[in-house]
DNA sequence: AAACACTTTTAGGCTCGACTAAAACTGTGT
DNA sequence: ACACAGTTTTAGTCGAGCCTAAAAGTGTTT
């Protein structure tokens, strides 16, 4: 009795567990829109994936994932995620990268493939953008992050994760060294625009944008 | 201009290229059975590649593969190849267990993930059932190789390939200790029913039925 | 050369997942 | 309280890839 989703239902599930992180119910707009394609299809789909219970949906109300739809949500997420790994540390591919085509990966069909994966990477814990790995029961921890934003000056740590996954930022971050696991510390913060002089790796002091501040998490040492 | 085809076109010139292995043309039939479709729909697909220049195509005639549609069916056959000694030496599945999961893998699209795979896996020559893997040009070695059934008494080889991927097949194969590789001998054939008698790995003689034996080619010694 | 069995194609329909256009609803500002 | 803007849903369409049923073609047998 394993449900059997198409890829189209697999990346409305995972959409709705992306844009749930912080709210409780995820309006049809936002679905759509991180999906691209129109509010009419999102409303077709949720009304599907309701049927099926994998998502609690009232009209015009927005749509939550039910216990059962978060499973599988997760278990995308976790095949996104050693997929990534897989293809960093294995086939050499740079982080900004791999997105794509852990995007097709995600959706091969197969519980054993995953998990022999899983175990030839060796249970990794995070993906190569820091983010954590769901196990095999959907379960995951949760970092500590701080977003360099909002943060003081005087604080320090390293870069666990990212808020955006664009190439142009990554490879952004790339010519400035700036990579999961660089240690920054703030020494500046210019109010006027929110732009702020950072130490990398305790050998150089660059200064980056509030907008890029925005996208960077710390784990506050 | 690189042409993008979806899953179901790829796979419809996959079996072209493989029933065209001896014959000229191939019949809509042949494929339709190949694919688990019906005639019709195998006509609609053949008609369209063949707008597309994939596919030589003549009404009642049959269809035969272009060079653009050869050189495409070859890269989903190496990228199959490729993805089944990956899943068998680095994620230890036996090789009756990988060919549904590499028809899966063989559409997943990015040019340097296949690279990059080949050059994980040491630009392997042959995949896990003995089958040559072309190279990213579409250039492949064909071994030779001498089936079972219809050589004389007193062959031996190795066994190089198989006829059928079948489940059933395979595992009947890992029963009788017959793999890629096993040393075989003909002992003697019973004309009655094509069966014959075989020397496996120089240490016992087992019987096999003529149905067997189409399925198994060698490489004669 | 006609009849037969079989293959192949055509014609028309279906489902999935998208779309557009229009109607229904929500919530905010006055 | 109501009008208006924005959101959401409904209704109807479309293409891809499959289907069934019927028509057209092929080739073999008599």
């Amino acid at each position: 009795m394993t449900v059997v989703l198409s890829t189209s239902e697999e990346n409305y599930l995972k959409a709705v567990l992306h844009l749930s992180e912080d709210k409780l119910a995820v309006s049809t707009n936002e679905i759509a829109k991180l999906l691209n394609t129109k509010a009419s299809s999102a409303t077709d789909m949720v009304q599907k994936l309701s049927d099926k219970g994998l998502i609690y949906y009232r009209k015009y109300k927005g749509s939550q994932l039910t216990s059962k739809g978060e499973k599988l949500a997760l278990s995308v997420l976790r095949k996104h995620r050693l997929w990534e790994v897989f293809l960093v540390d294995h086939l050499g591919f740079k982080w900004d990268e791999i997105h794509e085509l852990a995007e097709q990966l995600e959706h091969i069909k197969s519980e054993k493939l995953v998990e022999r994966l899983d175990a030839f990477l060796e249970h990794p814990q995070f993906d190569p953008h820091g983010d954590p790995i769901p196990d095999a029961e959907g379960n995951y921890v949760k970092k500590e992050e701080v977003c360099l934003d909002g943060s003081a000056e005087g604080t320090n740590g390293r870069i666990v994760s990212l808020n955006d996954s664009n190439s142009d930022f990554l490879q952004y971050m790339d010519t400035q060294d700036l990579q999961i696991g660089t240690k920054v510390s703030i020494e500046k913060i210019h109010g006027y625009d929110g732009s702020m002089n950072i130490l990398v790796n305790g050998n150089k002091t660059i200064t980056i944008s509030q907008r890029v501040a925005k996208n960077i998490n710390i784990n506050e040492a």
